[in-house]
RNA sequence: GGGCUCGUAGCUCAGCUGGCUAGAGCGCACGCCUGAUAAGCGUGAGGUCGGAGGUUCAAGUCCUCCCGGGCCCA
């Protein structure tokens, strides 16, 4: 025997550890190459055959833009869809994941604009659309590679994209419904017009900023028969200029002023006082007088303030317009109306009208029934209705030179500057002008015969009541945005999109039916939507379309509107569901909160229009990615996590990880550091796998498990942990919550198991004969708690989970990838809350005598726990009890030390010392036996029985 | 400015309908083991529960206000 062997002694006698599992993960090697055998086996396709018959789980995936490479936001949205994708697959459902592309748009339209440059304006509209299409496919493919890269199972070669012909077909089909049900006008309204892009815009394409703008305040003269009715009132002395004064930071908008508007119940009072030598009398609220005074730069008794009148009491006075002569419009216009809108937080209390250029200004002009006046161009400059210092300039640059005009007239009582949010064209990033033009929308509150006379928006509020939204104040934030919301503009002046399916005569008639827009749908589905722009009418609608009154086929020509890229996502529960045969509403729509106003929204009012039904059953929404310190992150701040980098750094399963920690109801914290800490939780699981497995190598669970009432109480106890840990994981995973699932399972393997129980059971594996009772419950119950451990991992440690499958060398089920086999299910016979008190009061003990053996450590009495013999006195006799019960040996062996003893004495305390009896070499605990057998002078009884077996 | 929402140890999370000296794991510090070893075990130090009022015998948990985030809107 060398030195080395005799070094070594018995550990040649001992069954450690054997696996091929390796302890190092290497994902970033590893995984490409699982992926690949996924991919080479088809395992989406192999997954569903497997579930065919099953019941259907239907999650259905929202766009992302085809547009860059993918970012956080993606990585946590396809992650937890990925969770339960494959959790439902592992509960027996059958869980098609067909994931999509909103192709069609701005963004995709301006960047190939951009790139092609000069040459664009060389093109016509199909061969600028060919290349929108040729790079939304580009970053199709790109975002496939890179959402594969993280794990998901999809139907990735059958991807649905908004710009598929039949996807297209599906739109209209919808836009047809609605259309015949009355939802569909076309009207004259100021909508949010990007000047850069001369384009209109949508609510999801804004960006506020802060600009600085100049605010001024404005003196309206009244006309003379108004003036002397102030004077009557007491407002004015009767020897003064008499004016209402108003407030405005777009300065630009007073040429379509056509009306000033106070609220109908506050206070307004004539101030008086001297200006360039004029006297005025100005109207304004009361409760900005002090405000007013100050801009007006007006000392103490320079000025007066007479008695208040209603808001209403001014109502139809009239004014002249400071500088423009003639009413530009064929209806009424410059009096004051009432408008419950305004506000005292600044200004004067009395708001510019001017309906082409605002939302409110328009509403309420319609009720007065003043025109909507628009005197601005496409390009952003005024046309030719306006003064002729006026005509042909930018609205954006133009303040200077009004406020300066205004200043002349002597009515420009003070300017400043204001810094304050302003919309900005999410493209172009210029200021958004408010402008009024014909735009095709969706009215919201027109009632539908079909469905009982209710509007869209009764449904929608309606039935958001039946849909289950996760978190449950969803409902609350979509129900305030219905409530709120204003008719949907569908049309947009640009080429790349489904064109809306408009024709007009030579009258300006618009031809638009429920019947034609299904010509259209069936032709485009056949086609695609470029013969929008190649084909004739009639090719289009069909030789044997009836026209309906009013329309020829030689009057005949195409709108080129396009839809809103909102609505044609809006459409694919029946683009995508509908279409593949499959039943709306679908289970679930699992997308960020700001799609509570984007997809959400915009897929319930098509769905709701068409079929009277929500498209949905649950809605779920996670929150987004902040920085370490909780602030928004952009690439510009510095703050910005490549996901990218991410995954090539830690692998796809520390990512995956990773969002199963977080709670994503909340805004999560990313960064670097707090991804790549998740490595230390993953080496801890993978580790208790690694260990679990190293100890049943060669265990067939079939033949030599052990029952659990004939195991060791230790034994018992792991199983009833691991049956209520499968419990609550099934009900965290049921309940979306994943980061309980990921909280539960880390704990289990860092307490349960790698502080207790594998440590206790070191000694049974490693030096109890091989094939024994005792060492066979141990390896039962391990092999049941890896078994468990990797079911339960798999829909978020899609790749370890896989990898530690194929290592188990007999497997539970007779399946070869862990992704169909199915979830672990709590043994209803054992009861885990049974010996629940009894054990809490063990492991407290334990701890109390874990804590006096540190004691013993820090004098270096002993150094390991086998060194230790304790007495423990306690006065309890139910403690007494519960460890007499147990077995003295038994607890001796939970707290891995030679000797315990206890005895009843005074209070509890725990005493510890080095034991007296001679160690063992083979398994190194001080026994009493050690040194009784002849042949083994070195072993304990059970060692040298062991060996002398062997 | 409005709607919704969040703010418990360095990090990630528990704390149910208000009720003992606020918990866990990780991380950190210190120590042990060397028969899971680029592993394993133990002990310990960390929190005025964002802040201030209030209701209550009692508040992290209810109310009001304030501060600071996030999403959406204006």
């Amino acid at each position: 025997m060398s030195d080395k062997d005799k070094k070594k002694g018995y550990r040649g006698t001992l069954n450690l550890p054997k696996t091929g599992f390796a302890m190092k993960a290497n994902l970033t090697q590893r995984e490409p190459q699982q992926r690949k055998a996924w991919e080479k086996r088809d395992i989406y396709t192999e997954i569903l055959a497997a579930r065919e018959g099953s019941p259907l789980y239907l999650l259905h995936d929202g766009p992302p833009y085809a547009n860059g490479d993918i970012h956080m936001g993606h990585v946590i949205n396809k992650v937890l869809k990925d969770f339960v994708v494959k959790y439902k697959t592992m509960t027996g459902h059958k869980a098609p994941y067909v994931p999509g592309w909103d192709c069609h748009g701005l963004p995709i339209e301006v960047k190939v604009m951009a790139e092609l440059g000069e040459r664009a304006k060389s093109m016509s509209k199909p061969e600028i659309r060919k290349q929108c299409q040729k790079y939304a496919s580009k970053f199709v493919k790109h975002q496939t590679k890179q959402f594969k890269a993280l794990g998901v199972f999809g139907d990735f070669k059958n991807p649905y994209l908004t710009l598929k012909p039949q996807y297209e077909q599906g739109i209209l089909e919808i836009f047809a419904e609605l259309v015949g049900n009355g939802l569909v006008y076309k009207q004259l309204k100021p909508i949010h017009w990007s000047i850069g892009c001369e384009t209109a815009l949508a609510d999801a394409e804004l960006e506020y900023e802060d600009v600085t703008s100049s605010s001024i305040y404005v003196n309206f003269p009244m006309d003379d028969d108004s003036a002397a009715k102030i004077c009557e009132m007491g407002l004015a002395p009767g020897d003064t200029k008499v004016c209402f004064m108003i407030w405005t930071t777009t300065p630009w908008t007073l040429a379509a002023n056509l009306a000033v508007a106070m609220h109908p119940r506050l206070e307004y009072v004539g101030l008086t006082y001297d200006k360039d030598g004029t006297k005025f009398t100005s109207i304004i609220c009361a409760e900005r007088l002090e405000a007013v005074v100050a801009a007006a730069g007006l000392e103490e008794g320079q000025y007066s303030v007479s008695e208040s009148v209603k808001g209403t009491a001014l109502e139809r006075l009239r004014y002249v317009h400071p500088y423009i002569e003639e009413n530009p419009t064929d209806r009424d216009a410059y009096f004051a109306i009432n408008a419950e809108y305004v506000t005292t937080e600044d200004g004067t209390g009395i708001v510019h009208i001017a309906p082409g250029h605002g939302t409110e200004d328009y509403m309420e002009g319609m009720r007065y029934g003043l025109a909507v006046y628009s005197p601005v161009m496409d390009n952003g400059c005024y046309d030719e209705t306006v003064p002729e210092w006026l005509r042909g300039k930018s609205v954006l640059k133009v303040s200077a030179e009004v406020n300066e005009h205004l200043r002349k007239l002597g009515l420009l009582v003070h300017e400043a500057d204001l810094l304050h949010s302003y919309p900005h064209c999410w493209r172009s990033k210029m200021p958004v002008i408010f402008r009024a033009t014909e735009q095709w929308f969706v009215g919201v509150d027109r009632d539908i015969e079909k469905f009982g006379n209710k509007s869209l928006r009764n449904m929608a509020l309606e039935q958001i009541d039946d849909v289950k939204w996760i978190p449950d104040w969803g409902q609350k934030r979509i129900q305030g945005m219905l409530e709120s919301r204003p008719d949907w503009c569908i049309s947009r002046q640009r080429s790349w999109g489904l064109p809306i399916p408009t024709f007009i005569n030579s009258n300006c008639d618009a031809l638009l039916t429920k019947e034609s827009a299904m010509a259209v749908a069936k032709y485009v589905g056949q086609k695609g939507s470029n013969c929008w722009f190649t084909d004739s009418p009639k090719e289009i609608l069909g030789d044997d379309f009836q026209l309906p009154d009013g329309f020829s086929w030689d009057d005949l020509t195409k709108e080129e509107n396009i839809f809103d890229v909102w609505f044609e996502s809006g459409c694919s529960w029946h683009s995508v569901i509908e279409m593949a045969g499959y039943e709306v509403p679908v289970d679930l729509y699992l997308e960020g909160s700001d799609q509570h106003r984007g997809w959400f929204q915009l897929s319930l009012l098509p769905a709701l229009g068409a079929t009277g039904k929500p498209p949905f059953k649950t809605v779920l929404t996670h929150g987004f990615t902040v920085d370490d310190k909780g602030m928004k992150q952009s690439k510009s701040a510095g703050n910005y996590v490549s996901a990218l980098e991410e995954v090539e750094k830690y692998g796809a399963d520390i990512l995956r990880l990773w969002v199963s920690s977080v709670n994503y109801q909340e805004d999560m914290r990313c960064s670097d550091e707090l991804i790549g800490r998740l490595q230390d939780a993953y080496r801890k699981i993978r580790n208790t796998l690694r260990y679990l497995m190293s100890n049943i190598s060669g265990f067939v669970p079939a033949e030599i498990s052990v029952d659990y009432k004939d195991m060791p109480l230790i034994d018992q106890w792991a199983v009833e942990k691991l049956n209520t840990l499968i419990t609550e994981v099934h009900q965290a995973y049921d309940n979306f919550a994943f980061h309980r699932v990921f909280t539960k399972i880390y704990n289990f393997c860092t307490i349960e198991m790698s502080s207790i129980y594998m440590d206790v059971l070191k000694d049974r594996m490693y030096c109890d004969a091989t094939d024994s009772v005792g060492r066979r419950s141990g390896q039962t119950v391990m092999y049941s708690i890896l078994d468990a451990l990797v079911r339960m991992l798999a829909p978020v440690l899609a790749h370890t989970a896989e990898e530690a499958w194929a290592a188990i060398e007999y497997k539970s089920e007779d399946v070869d990838t862990v992704h169909l086999v199915s979830m672990p299910v709590a043994d209803k016979v054992i009861d885990p809350t049974a010996n629940a008190a009894k054990w809490d009061r063990i492991m407290a003990l334990r701890d109390e005598v874990l804590k006096s053996l540190e004691g013993l450590r820090d004098e270096q009495i002993i150094k390991s726990n086998q060194e230790a013999a304790i007495t423990i006195e306690t006065d309890d006799d139910e403690l007494l009890a519960v460890i007499n019960d147990m077995g003295i040996e038994t607890f001796a062996s939970l707290c891995i030390v030679s000797e315990v003893s206890i005895v009843k004495g005074d209070v509890l305390k725990v005493s510890a010392g080095k034991c007296s009896h001679p160690k063992c070499e083979r398994c190194w605990y001080y026994y009493s036996s050690v040194g009784q057998n002849a042949e083994y002078s070195d072993l304990c009884d059970r060692c040298a029985e062991v060996v002398a077996g062997l």
